[in-house]
DNA sequence: TGTACATCAGTGAACGCGCGTTCACTGATGTAC
DNA sequence: TGTACATCAGTGAACGCGCGTTCACTGATGTAC
């Protein structure tokens, strides 16, 4: 069986995956509909026929890039406050931890982060169906939940300073990564995310730890 | 003179601006290669030639948008954070007042706003010229300027609380703005942008406000 | 005031190239019995 | 173990359409003298 050969040993050049890996690159640099099949397919060194195998056509290639992208975000997510709450068992603490491990982690990046799918595909929204469109929705509203839920949890040991607006703090840290990226994009600076993310962190505990 | 007639009586059916309206209008949803010369002529009435009459080619009509983006934003900024100083005289009220306005008139705003055209260009960026992206650069430090210098201004008289990344600091509203026109295009939610401004506003004052 | 020329704001037709998509076909590997 | 069939991962050639760009030309308005 091909699945569970993948299991016990992923192909890691699988074509469709290295369509995949390609097509996001240049869609980053250069959009999706300026991103032509032939420059993909010229790349992974397929005809063009051999392309519509995998993808029936243009938007689904657009569809499985979504679905790429949002799977490996939530896998470096997951593991990056998990990391942080084993250090700590305080949910504040855990959460600044990962806060700071996640700094860190967009600060050694080789160079400039090359920039985030859901962004390029918001900008060019009307290309796409519905489907992915909500595809990109549930990706952010994922952010959104899993930020909450923390600062929730937060809340019930360390009591905030006013009447925080927990929402828009949620939201906030995706607002600063995505903000971030096109800040370090347009000036070509690879330290403008990293330390947005810690002024994030500084405004996290200014919230929560008394003074 | 045409010139001493546009200025005494601006012609708003102008064949070039309009032609600049349409096409911002379009990259924001589609992107810029995704937006044909085609459609802009036919939603502005003229032929092809008449296009190319304007602007040499796709390139420069780009330049031009850029251009226009630019000078726009400059004058919204400005207009609001001097008259949230006309009603204050000390640089931090004054600049919470502007803050308070600039998350106002977000929130006024028709339905959500349509995004930025330095957002979307940076996405692309392969497409253009270096000359592009030199004025998308410098439109992003003009912001980093302009909070930059307030700051520094206010922490003359009100002492900062720690030793705050000023530069950040000053990036964080571009940060704030950007990042939340995308989380408000992807989840069709126009409440996300003003909101982020609010935060950005109790950030300012929890740095710079005795408690 | 009239004439000659220049500029402005386009028109109309043609161009060639690259793009996404389709279709009939194929050789290698996997599966049933 | 051999044979028949099915599926996988493509190939190769052709398609038509839309795109950005060019070129020669034009009618209306402005300017010099």
């Amino acid at each position: 069986m091909v699945q569970s050969k993948m299991l016990q040993a992923p192909k890691t050049t699988d074509t469709r995956e290295r369509l995949l890996e390609v097509a996001e690159t240049a869609v980053l640099a250069k959009g999706f509909s300026a991103t032509s099949i032939e420059e993909l397919i010229a790349a992974v060194g397929i005809t063009k026929s051999g392309f519509f195998y995998h993808f029936k056509d243009k938007n689904e290639l657009a569809k499985a890039m979504m679905l790429r992208y949002l799977a490996h975000d939530q896998r470096v997510l997951d593991e990056i406050f998990q990391r942080g709450d084993e250090l700590n068992e305080d949910p504040l603490h855990g959460f600044l931890v990962g806060l700071k491990m996640f700094a860190e982690m967009m600060q050694n990046l080789p160079d400039v982060h090359p920039g985030c799918l859901a962004a390029s595909f918001c900008y060019q929204d009307h290309l796409f169906d519905k489907e992915i469109r909500d595809l990109n929705a549930k990706g952010i509203l994922r952010w959104r939940g899993r930020f909450r839920e923390r600062l929730d949890l937060i809340a019930t040991r360390h009591p905030p300073r006013g009447q925080p607006d927990f929402e828009a703090m949620a939201d906030m840290a995706a607002t600063l990564v995505e903000g971030g990226l096109i800040l370090g994009r347009a000036l070509r600076d690879a330290t403008i995310l990293p330390r947005q993310v810690l002024l994030y962190r500084d405004f996290i505990r200014a919230i929560f730890v008394a003074a």
